[in-house]
DNA sequence: CATGAATGAGCTTTCATTCAT
DNA sequence: AATGAATGAAAGCTCATTCAT
């Protein structure tokens, strides 16, 4: 009854919230984008499928949350890094690294496909895929700055520059999806030396 | 015995099949791979849903053959470029140029990773898949090697350089997708200047 | 043009008829009574399905007719049988045993069975089949009166007798069936004994 | 943490789960094994067709189980008949009183048949079904062992006098299945009479 | 007569969502 | 808040039948 309480709810609401999106995430990954289903989110998060739709009003709306709270954190991740005081190059590498190394990222790299092209899916959720995608570029495009000043990193425009950086990685991160085995070595290092300066080679 | 003339019936039924086959990608690239119908596919070939299974045993028989067709396709492209007597810088511009500029070809990308990742999906129209796509690094992996020979690509192991160089361009084209407006341009020049060697920057 | 030809081609007519109908038991045979499909009938008689259709008007015309013609061939034989001047025990075992040996008469079992509650089919052929079923019965308890007459064969209504003889063959082959194993022998010597009076026992 | 009665969540479970079964066996008495449809058996059951999905898995696992039941709830019958202490051939004319007056054994035989000769059945439920109705020739087989102690009943090999009894019960049945009208009277005490010994009759 | 492409109704099954409890 | 039974729409697919050639 007293307010102390109702804030306690609403906190444990988030993190009911929350343990669902991991749930989802989780699911994702084992069954697919596309063919999870409420009924494996639910059981993977340990509800009942009802109680599911007390927290999210739509299986879109679970997904379209976990690949926003994907690329928050995402973002979070790379401003951090832009704001470092250390090499460039070797926050272009430690992104990468990260990045290729957690096994679940090439599911984001789908989900943001598969949300954005499925005319099912509110539209405002798949516009807020969109703009997410291209605000998280800038904190890549700063350090792709930080580069060009330091005169390590090619010149040219920053935000192409970035979007490109993404876009190798995103490529990289599909061949990385379970069920392939390219049999060619993925080395950040190598990525990165694509986007070095000449006198740098 | 037949009033039918046997041989144009299977010219017939050979082009009716790639009738379908077209048909398909363009309802995937309307729809999204994943959300296509068999239903979709027959509305744009024009045809009942019972007759497309006159001519493919089923949906993923359907979605196999469409991709197997644009890798084989996109095979001999860069092949035939590999065997150019041109400069190999402009071999990679062309490719990524003719690439990028077909607005197709984000299906394609996409179709590879959900064939690749759906487990109902006939385990050997899987692994023909992957297979096929390792193959076409070959001959970008032979431009490389061209290039590095004439001093102009920078060094490194060559399948390296064309995975990088392919998975660059294939998450370009997820960002090519509809309904995406990524406001910064795509530019092939610049692409490809990112595998150019020292002396050439 | 001449009535030679007319006539010569109602019996080409006829002869196609009976091969399709060959072929329609030879398909059921192999594929299961229910499943067996108008494509399996014109595969297996080596023509197209259209042309099915010319000499017959619906799938269920053509299984009436192969349990029709089955009827009346048993009919035919059992007939004969009843006619002949041997021992009617002899008759009955004869009967048993061809019976029994015919590795497809459980299809006709079931056939008839299936026609017969199939509300979808031609109330006529299914009327038709109960018909011949019922008159069937009479040359066998033809051959019960001579038994009785004999005294070799246990005394009751004759129509009676040979509705248990016929039923329990049919219920015999119905194990008969391909997929099961019973472990039993079944000896038709045994089985006439059931129907043997007293004084032979 | 619930808010329902878990225990008689299952109860009800269970009682659901039967009332679909024996509508299902309704639904077959009146379409046929072959013809009903998962939409026939919900009609019956008065359920909506998605929900008898949440009760079981497919339409073969219905047909499974209502066969599955017939048989235990028949094995039951039969071996407490075979334990009583009165007389051989009155539990054999009991037996067959009771299975021919029940109107809707006869679908029993024929899902026998239907199942077991279903290629595309799950061999598991198929070989079940062989499995229980040869088990339960067993209890048939030790009435005529009691009986041809008391040489009440006709010599020879017990199990097979079992497979004729059971098999004539069973091809009776099938004449009793509905649209037939065979004008011909079928009397327990006339069938039992065939498996009398010589000094009984 | 001969063909098999074409159709459309029907099948089994799945699943997001709702709702009585 | 919590449950899972219930629904209904839609999916993939099959097949008897028709029909233009």
């Amino acid at each position: 009854m007293s307010p102390r309480n109702i804030e306690r709810d609403q906190q444990m609401r988030e993190i009911r919230k929350d343990h669902i999106l991991d749930a989802a995430l989780q699911a994702m990954a084992k069954r697919g984008i596309d063919s999870v289903s409420i009924k494996d989110i639910a059981r993977e998060a340990q509800l009942s499928i009802g109680n599911v739709y007390n927290y999210f009003n739509s299986k879109d709306e679970i997904l379209g949350e976990v690949l926003s709270r994907g690329q928050i954190e995402y973002g979070k991740m790379i401003t951090s890094y832009s704001m470092l005081d250390i090499d460039p190059r070797d926050k272009l590498t430690e992104i990468c690294t990260i990045w290729l190394n957690t096994s679940i990222n090439w599911a984001f790299t789908i989900m943001l496909e598969s949300i954005r092209t499925n005319e099912t899916v509110n539209p405002e959720i798949r516009e807020a895929a969109t703009r997410r995608f291209t605000e998280n570029l800038k904190p890549i495009a700063e350090i792709m700055q930080q580069g060009q000043t330091a005169n390590v990193i090619i010149d040219g425009n920053t935000m192409q520059l970035a979007l490109y950086f993404v876009s190798l990685i995103q490529g990289l991160t599909l061949q990385m999806a379970p069920g392939y085995e390219i049999p060619i070595r993925i080395e950040p290092e190598n990525i990165i030396r694509l986007f070095l300066s000449t006198s740098e080679h």
